[in-house]
DNA sequence: TCTGGGGTCCTAGGACCC
DNA sequence: TCTGGGGTCCTAGGACCC
């Protein structure tokens, strides 16, 4: 068996976390930029917020009910997100954890007697919420979208089940698959659901019925069998080990305002480089690969949004995890994208083709070098880490950063810094 | 005036090889 | 004059997730 402990409306949760007052106030986070809203919590679902919906669109009915409002704080909601997992690591063991996003987890249960899964879901959700003051849903099934289903469920009926709930044998599966449409379940979006609908399909107890062969043809191949199959309580997506690293890593940002300057695109690109570096040799790998783009819009004789992409990629000769080295690649594409006159509104940086760096191959007669430059990305990424965001950075990120995003209502960062701590008195 | 920032997996199709 | 079949690797793009 296996469960998915997810917390609700993490981001809210964390600020109301050190804000008491806002406990019974709907509440919302913003995305970077103040752009969209990304987590709302159920009084502000309540009120008809939407998931993803632009802010500004929704700024009527936030004024008009005293919705608390926040610019997202992603040093506090990271640091809650560690606490929470270690909580689950200490109670069931740090290897059958799988960290699947900020706010949820994969648990491996494979040992857990099956007569007291609920009373085990009940005690990690006391134990979490009691130790790290955030609120969470477990669901427990035989396989990982069982387990989304079941924890969707338990949202559902707080009271109910008190936010726990277990799909275990045949009669609870089928009662669980009746009462999901097919477009809640994970894995099907908006095109799979249209598609399914179209097909007569709605519940996804009809889905789970269907033949395998039949979803091959009309559910993107295997991913449509792998559907089903888990439907039918057949694990057939594994739990992936904690230590695996990414395969790609990529640094983007909308601008605070548009940007028309060749200077300002570059000193946003040089940013988001070194900060791609960092994650780069913080998970101990060097690049093949290097991707810039470009998101522009010109407002054809309109204000509508309307973003076109432009991008350049290119190989290294040499894999590397040296911001300098990646400088080198990546200013001279930002240059051949450019167009004067053109609205830039976006720009990003994508590093590929990654290999552990202790096996990086290369030219033989610059080993001394290498080890020189080495030394100072450690000794960089250290003071940085130690003492706050950027404490040293490249100049070539620039100093007026005219194209530094908004966040006009951040709350402090009570957890990670000293000076941000929280007053009691 | 104002629409996020990451990721994964899969498929199709082209280039190339023998 | 005739012009196969099988394989690999890579890239672009779609769909999905939180």
């Amino acid at each position: 068996m296996k469960a998915i402990v997810d917390c609700n409306s993490f981001y809210c949760s964390c600020e109301r976390v050190f804000r008491p007052d806002l406990d019974s106030r709907p509440v919302v986070v913003l995305s970077n930029n103040d752009g969209c809203i990304i987590s709302r919590s159920d009084e502000a679902k309540a009120l008809g917020v939407g998931m993803a919906a632009p802010y500004y669109q929704n700024k009527d009915i936030i004024d008009k009910n005293g919705v608390a409002v926040f610019s997202s704080n992603y040093n506090l909601y990271g640091d809650l997100s560690h606490r929470v997992m270690d909580v689950l690591r200490k109670l069931v063991g740090p290897q059958q954890v799988e960290v699947y996003s900020v706010d949820e987890a994969f648990l491996d249960l494979f040992d857990a007697p099956h007569a007291q899964l609920e009373s085990f879901a009940i005690r990690i959700k006391e134990t979490v919420e009691c130790w790290t003051g955030i609120q969470v849903s477990i669901g427990i099934a035989p396989t990982k979208l069982l387990c989304k289903l079941a924890n969707k469920l338990a949202k559902k009926d707080k009271r109910g089940t008190g936010g726990t709930m277990v799909i275990e044998t045949a009669d609870q599966q089928k009662k669980a698959l009746e009462e999901t449409m097919i477009d809640e379940l994970w894995g099907v979006g908006r095109q799979y659901a249209m598609k399914l609908k179209n097909l007569g399909i709605e519940t996804a107890w009809q889905l789970r019925n269907m033949p395998e062969e039949w979803a091959r043809k009309h559910l993107g191949g295997v991913v449509g069998v792998r559907l089903i199959k888990e439907l039918n309580g057949i694990p057939c997506i594994p739990m992936k080990d904690p230590l695996e690293t990414k395969q790609m890593i990529a640094t983007t940002r909308m601008f605070g305002k548009p940007v028309q300057r060749l200077s300002d695109l570059k000193e946003a690109v040089a940013t988001y480089t070194s900060r791609a570096a960092e994650k780069l040799r913080r998970q101990h790998c060097a690049a093949t690969l290097l991707d810039v783009f470009v998101v522009t819009n010109n407002y054809a004789g309109s204000y509508r949004y309307n973003p076109q992409t432009r991008h350049r990629a290119a190989k290294l000769l040499e894999a590397t995890s040296n911001t300098n080295e990646l400088f080198k690649v990546a200013m001279p594409m930002v240059e051949s994208l450019y167009h004067a006159g053109s609205n830039y509104l976006k720009a990003g940086v994508m590093l590929g083709g990654l290999v552990p760096d202790g096996s990086i191959q290369g030219a033989i007669f610059r080993e001394h070098e290498k080890h020189h430059v080495k030394d100072l990305m450690t000794a960089v990424d250290n003071i940085n880490f130690s003492m706050r965001d950027n404490a040293v950075k490249y100049l070539a990120s620039g100093l007026a950063r005219n194209w530094k995003m908004r966040q006009d209502m951040k709350s402090r960062r009570f957890t990670t810094r000293w000076d941000e701590l929280y007053k009691v008195k």
